[in-house]
DNA sequence: GCATCGGATTTTTTT
DNA sequence: AATCCGATGC
C-alpha cells in the first residue's frame, strides 16, 4: 500500500492512514476531499484488512456516491464487494426495508416525493376544511419538514401561534395518511432510521456492531436526524471518519446545521482533527478572492488555503446593461474562445442563484446555435406522463398508496370524477380499508355488498378494480416490461397521451424512455425501480457525454470543478437573495454559496451583474451590485462596478430624496447609537395586538429608513404590513 | 362529470 | 408570464 499513499501530500496521507477512532477532516475547497475519502476506504480494505461489508460510506448526493464508487473500484480492482456506499436516503432505505417489522408500515412501502407530499397536504387541507389561502401546502410542508429534521413527530410539534396549532393538525393527519398509504416521505426515511436505532437497542447493536468503520462526506450539511443516526451507528466502534467544510455549508434551509461539527467534537472528545489546506484546483488569484469573500463571515475556523498553481489570470467583472445583455455576454465570451481554439465546450460552467435565471441563457445559447447542458430544472421525472406511469407502477406494487390511486384512478378519463372517488374513499373508511384495497375488493367476487352501497358509482369503479387486480397477479408472473406494456394497453394510455394537446409529440417518447429504465430493473425488481425513481434526482440522469457548457445553480455546483466559471446575477436581491436580507445567518449562508461558486473555478472566473433586470413579474427594475463584489480586492479584478442614482430603484430613491429634503430619519431619543441595530421591537412569532385588526402574530419585521416595518398575520384577515410608529401595535405577553 | 373561463398567486436552493 | 384554483355552464 505504500504506492497508494505516495500519490498524496502530507496532510492527505495523515488523514488516509490515521489510526482507527473518530476523525474530523476539515477540508478546504479543492483540497482533495473525495480523494482522501476514497483512499481511506481503499486503505481500510487493502492495508488494514477490514472486510468491505464492515464499512459504511455516506454521501449526500447520488452523484457523489457514484463517483466514490467508481474511484474505490478503480483503486481496488473490484475488491469492494459488500461495501455499503450510498446517500443517506438510500442507506436508510436499505436499513428500513430490512427492519420494517419495527415500523408503522410494512416492507413494501413507497417513497413520496415532494409532489406527492403536496398532493397529500392539499387533500388534508381540503378534508379539514382549512382555509387554503392562508395555509399553502409548500409552506406547511416546510414546517413539517423542519420538525422532522429535528426529530419531532406531530405530537412534539412546537406551538408558538394559532397558526402552528393548525399546522400541527395538518401534520398529524398528513402523517396518518402516509402510514395508511404504506408510504414515507424523504424526511421520514431519516427520522424513522434515527428512531429505530434510538428505541431498539437490539437493532442498534446489530448495525453498530456490523459497521466497524463509518465515513461521511459533506459532514457540515448533516441535520439533526442525520447526526443522530450516525451517532448511533458509530456507538459501538467509534470509528467515524467525517469530512467537511463549514464554509461550504449551504443547506441550512434543509435543516443542515454546521454546528454538528462542534457537536461531533463534544461527543467524541478524543477525535483527531486534520486540516486539508492545499488547494489543487484554483489559481492563487481565484483562491485569494474566495478567501477575501469568506473571511467576512464570523464564527468560523480560519483555514490557511494556499495553491501552488501560480497567480493566473485576473478575475473578470462585467457589468451588463440588462439581463439580456448578461446572457449574450456569456455566450459571446464562450463562443469567441471556442472560435479561437482557446478552450473546449465542456470547460465552461455558468452558475446562478435560482433556476429561473437559466431561461435567458438558454435562449442566448439557442440563438447562437450552441449546445448546452442544463442541470436540474426541466425535470424528466416531473413530467406529467412520467409521473402518471410511475403512479400506475406504484399502485400495483402497493395498492394502499392513496396519492397514486387518486392520481391515476381517472387517467385516462374513465368516468370516475371527484364525487365517485370520494364515495369510494368513504366506503373504504367505513370498512376500515385503504381506498385501493376497497377498489380491489369491489372488483372481486366478494365485493357485492360494497357494490350495492356504492350504487351508480360502482359501475365505473369495478372495471378499474378488476384491472388493478389483474396487474397485481401479473406482477409476480411476467417481466416488468411486459406488465408495463399491459398497463399501457389496458388503459389506452398511448392514445390518450398522443391525443392530448398535440404539440408535444415527445410525450410518448418519454413514456418509452421510462420503459427503457424499467428494463434495466427487470432483474432487480419493482421495489428497487420505484426506490430509484424516488431517490434519483434529475441531475443524475443527464448525459455527461455531451461536450457543452454546463448551466446549473450554485447549489448543484458544489463538489464540481471547471476550468472556466461564470457566475451571473451578482446583484442584490439575487445573490444575496432577497429572502435572506433580514436574517444574518441566512446572509452568511448566501456568502458561503458565493464562496462555493468562486472555488469551482480552476483557471478563469467571470463575475457578471446587470444594471437592470426584468423582474419575474412585469417590467424592468434597477439593480444594485451585490455586496459580495465589494469584498473582492481590486487588484485581483479586471473591470469595474458602478453605483449611480439611475440604478437606485424607485422605492429606495424616494427614501433618498426624503432624506435629502428632511434630513435622515433619526429619532430624537437616540443620539449617537451605533448605526446598526437601533430599536427593533418586533420579532417573528411574537404575539401582538392592533386596535383595529385585533390579535395577530408577527411574521417578519425589519428596520427600514429609520422605522420598523412589521408583517403581521391576523387570523381571518391574512397578512398585513404595518409601520410600527404609525400603527400602535402592542406586544402581548405569553 | 367535464370543459372552459377568469382571477389570483408565485419556489431559492434538493434528497 | 405561467400556472393553479374555483366557479360556471353544458
Amino acid at each position: 500500500m505504500a504506492d497508494l499513499l505516495s500519490e498524496l501530500n502530507q496532510q492527505q496521507k495523515t488523514a488516509v492512514a490515521v489510526p482507527p477512532g473518530p476523525v474530523l477532516v476539515l477540508a478546504g475547497p479543492g483540497s482533495g476531499k473525495t480523494r482522501v475519502l476514497t483512499f481511506r476506504v481503499a486503505y481500510l480494505i487493502a492495508a488494514m484488512g477490514i472486510p468491505a461489508y464492515q464499512i459504511l460510506a455516506v454521501t449526500f448526493t447520488n452523484k457523489a456516491a457514484r463517483e466514490m464508487e467508481g474511484r474505490v473500484a478503480a483503486l481496488l480492482g473490484g475488491k469492494a464487494d459488500g461495501l455499503w456506499l450510498g446517500t443517506f436516503h438510500s442507506i436508510c432505505g436499505r436499513i428500513l426495508r430490512r427492519e420494517a417489522a419495527y415500523l408503522p408500515i410494512d416492507h413494501n412501502y413507497v417513497i413520496f416525493d415532494s409532489d406527492d407530499q403536496v398532493s397529500l397536504v392539499k387533500r388534508v387541507i381540503k378534508e379539514k376544511r382549512i382555509n387554503n389561502k392562508d395555509y399553502r401546502p409548500t409552506q406547511v410542508l416546510a414546517k413539517i419538514s423542519q420538525a422532522k429534521n429535528d426529530l419531532m413527530g406531530p405530537d412534539e410539534f412546537p406551538i408558538f401561534s394559532t397558526r402552528d396549532e393548525t399546522i400541527k393538525v395538518i401534520y398529524k393527519a398528513y402523517q396518518e395518511y402516509l402510514e395508511a398509504s404504506n408510504a414515507m416521505d424523504f424526511d421520514d426515511m431519516l427520522l424513522y432510521t434515527a428512531r429505530l436505532l434510538e428505541q431498539h437497542p437490539e437493532v442498534r447493536q446489530k448495525y453498530a456492531q456490523r459497521f466497524r468503520h463509518i465515513l461521511v462526506d459533506e459532514f457540515q450539511d448533516t441535520n439533526q436526524a442525520q447526526y443522530t443516526l450516525l451517532y448511533y451507528l458509530a456507538s459501538q466502534h467509534k470509528n467515524i471518519f467525517v469530512v467537511g467544510d463549514e464554509d461550504q455549508s449551504i443547506y441550512r434551509w434543509r435543516g443542515a446545521d454546521y454546528h454538528n461539527v462542534e457537536r461531533f467534537m463534544k461527543d467524541f472528545p478524543e477525535a483527531k482533527k486534520i486540516l486539508l489546506e492545499q488547494n489543487y484546483r484554483s489559481t492563487q488569484t481565484i483562491l485569494n478572492a474566495a478567501v477575501a469573500v469568506i473571511n467576512e463571515n464570523t464564527n468560523r475556523t480560519e483555514k490557511k488555503l494556499f495553491s501552488d498553481r501560480g497567480s493566473g489570470e485576473e478575475i473578470v467583472i462585467y457589468e451588463a446593461g440588462d439581463d439580456y445583455d448578461e446572457a449574450s455576454y456569456v455566450v459571446d465570451t464562450i463562443s469567441r474562445q471556442l472560435l479561437l481554439g482557446q478552450a473546449k465546450e465542456s470547460d465552461f460552467a455558468i452558475m446562478y442563484r435560482t433556476n429561473a435565471q437559466s431561461r435567458l441563457l438558454e435562449d442566448a445559447f439557442r440563438r447562437a446555435n450552441m449546445n448546452y447542458r442544463l442541470v436540474g430544472a426541466q425535470r424528466f421525472y416531473g413530467r406529467r406522463e412520467v409521473r402518471d406511469v410511475i403512479a400506475f407502477m406504484r399502485l400495483i406494487y402497493n395498492p394502499q398508496d392513496e396519492v397514486s390511486l387518486a392520481r391515476v384512478i381517472n387517467v385516462p378519463p374513465r368516468g370516475i370524477g371527484s364525487v365517485t372517488l370520494e364515495n369510494l374513499q368513504e366506503i373504504a373508511r367505513q370498512h376500515g380499508l385503504s381506498t385501493g384495497d376497497a377498489l380491489l375488493l369491489l372488483g372481486s367476487e366478494s365485493g357485492k355488498e360494497m357494490e350495492t352501497a356504492l350504487g351508480r358509482s360502482a359501475t365505473r369503479l369495478i372495471p378499474f378494480g378488476r384491472m388493478l387486480a389483474d396487474w397485481r397477479v401479473q406482477l409476480s408472473r411476467v417481466p416488468l416490461t411486459t406488465l408495463f406494456d399491459q398497463v399501457m394497453l389496458d388503459t389506452g394510455y398511448e392514445l390518450y397521451i398522443k391525443d392530448d394537446g398535440g404539440e408535444d409529440e415527445d410525450r410518448w417518447a418519454n413514456v418509452l424512455g421510462l420503459r427503457q429504465v424499467l428494463l434495466e430493473y427487470e432483474d432487480q425488481g419493482l421495489a428497487e425501480f420505484l426506490e430509484a425513481m424516488a431517490l434519483v434526482a434529475d441531475q443524475d440522469t443527464l448525459p455527461d457525454t455531451l461536450d457543452a457548457p454546463t448551466l446549473m445553480t450554485l447549489h448543484t455546483a458544489k463538489g464540481l470543478e471547471f476550468p472556466q466559471v461564470f457566475i451571473i446575477g451578482l446583484d442584490e436581491h439575487y445573490l444575496p437573495h432577497s429572502r435572506s436580507r433580514d436574517d444574518p445567518e441566512e446572509m452568511a449562508e448566501e456568502r458561503r454559496l458565493f464562496y462555493v461558486g468562486l472555488t469551482r473555478a480552476k483557471n478563469r472566473l467571470f463575475l457578471i451583474r446587470a444594471r437592470r433586470r426584468r423582474s419575474p413579474y412585469g417590467s424592468y427594475e434597477s439593480m444594485q451590485p451585490s455586496r459580495f463584489l465589494e469584498d473582492i480586492p481590486v487588484d485581483l479584478i479586471r473591470g469595474r462596478i458602478t453605483r449611480s442614482y439611475e440604478q437606485v430603484d424607485a422605492y429606495e430613491l424616494n427614501a433618498i430624496r426624503w432624506n435629502q429634503t428632511y434630513g435622515p430619519p433619526k429619532s430624537s431619543h437616540q443620539k449617537s447609537a451605533p448605526p446598526a441595530a437601533p430599536m427593533q421591537q418586533f420579532f417573528p412569532e411574537m404575539r401582538v395586538s392592533h386596535p383595529v385588526y385585533g390579535e395577530g402574530v408577527v411574521r417578519k419585521s425589519r428596520l427600514e429608513y429609520g422605522d420598523e416595518t412589521v408583517e403581521v398575520y391576523f387570523e381571518g384577515l391574512g397578512l398585513k404590513a404595518l409601520v410600527a410608529s404609525m400603527s400602535s401595535l402592542e406586544v402581548l405577553g405569553d
